[in-house]
This record gives C-alpha cells, sequence and structure tokens, in this order.
DNA sequence: CAGAAGATCGGG
DNA sequence: CCGATCTTCTGC
C-alpha cells in the first residue's frame, strides 16, 4: 500500500484537506495490532493571516512544529484531556495543518486522539517513516460538503467563516 | 507569577 | 448546560 510522503504534505493546507479525505489512517500500537480507518472529516489550518490558526501570532513552543515543512505531526492536549491529531503542510517556514477530525466508526477530534492512544511522544512524528502512524494513499467515492471550522468562533470574520472544514459523505 | 481560556466530550 | 483537567500564553 502506497504512504503518503512528505512531498503530498508540502503543498496547501485547504487542499490536503479535501484530499485527505479517502485516504486510510493507520496506527500500529506496541502490541501490534493495528488500526487502519478512512479519514471522513478534516478542517485547515492555514498561516499567520488565520486568526483560528494556533500558530497565527508567531513562533512558540507549541506552535514551533507548524514551521516546519509538511508531513510531521502537530498534536496538543486540549481542555486538559484531549490529544488532537494534526498533519503538518505546506513549505518551512509557513505555519499550516489539517486537522484530522473524524475517521470512519470514530467521530470528533478527541476521540481519535483516545482510540489512537496518541501523546506527547507523537509531537514532531515524521509521518512518512514512522513505524506507529501513517496514512496511505487510498480512495473513497463520494461527495464532499464544505461547513465552518468548529470551536473558533473567537477568530472573527473572516476566518470563523471560511469553509474549512471538509466531510467525505460515502456513496453506497 | 497568577489567571484565563481552550481546534472537546460526556453526563445530568 | 456544566464540569473535567492541565497546558499555554498574557498581562501585571
Amino acid at each position: 500500500m502506497n504512504r503518503l510522503d512528505r512531498e503530498y504534505f508540502s503543498k496547501n493546507a485547504v487542499q490536503i484537506a479535501q484530499d485527505l479525505l479517502g485516504k486510510t489512517l493507520v496506527r500500529k500500537f506496541d502490541d501490534g495490532s493495528v488500526l487502519r480507518a478512512p479519514i471522513v472529516e478534516t478542517e485547515a489550518y492555514f498561516g499567520f493571516e488565520d486568526r483560528a490558526n494556533h500558530a497565527s501570532k508567531g513562533r512558540t513552543p507549541r506552535t514551533e512544529i507548524m514551521f516546519a515543512r509538511g508531513g510531521v505531526i502537530y498534536v496538543y492536549l486540549i481542555y486538559g484531556i484531549h490529544w488532537l491529531l494534526n498533519i503538518v503542510t505546506g513549505s518551512e517556514g509557513h505555519p499550516e495543518a489539517v486537522l484530522i477530525r473524524g475517521v470512519y466508526g470514530i467521530s470528533g477530534p478527541g476521540r481519535i486522539g483516545k482510540r489512537l492512544k496518541l501523546d506527547r511522544s507523537f509531537y514532531g512524528e515524521n509521518i512518512e517513516n514512522s513505524h506507529r502512524i501513517w496514512i496511505e494513499d487510498t480512495v473513497i467515492n463520494g461527495k464532499i460538503s464544505t461547513s465552518p471550522r468548529i470551536g473558533i468562533a473567537y477568530a472573527g470574520t473572516p476566518w470563523k467563516d471560511k469553509l474549512w472544514r471538509f466531510e467525505l459523505k460515502p456513496i453506497n
């Protein structure tokens, strides 16, 4: 199976967020078991201008990884409880990422973090050659719907209204 | 150094 | 609708 490489993730987050729909997220656990699930919901966070983007105010210890070349993982703890999974995209020096909000069978970014047993150690993981998490190039036929991103009203106009949330509605 | 708020979820 | 639970950033 073809694994998505860093070249793939070096493009624009808004494009990649859509393109990732139908691709398969794979997590291999320490005990050897494997969880595979197609991505069905994503959100894009793009650049300094996007006030909903954690990195819009520049580099901090937390956002540092978003300035890397695309293809590494950005995880962070939200509300002291949930680890959210993002894939950094774009070129080095430009902060952007795609949040994985849903995969088949698991709805919600917090639940994904729980089911995938994510933690701090995944921060900066290279998705191209990691032995425990990667994405495979699969295709699912369906329709893509767009909507505003969740939980970022504080970002204000026009960012809170950007249609940067993408969902795949499979045919069949 | 204190305080507030957060890309969420589950329970009542 | 609220509490959980803790990291991160801001402001004094």
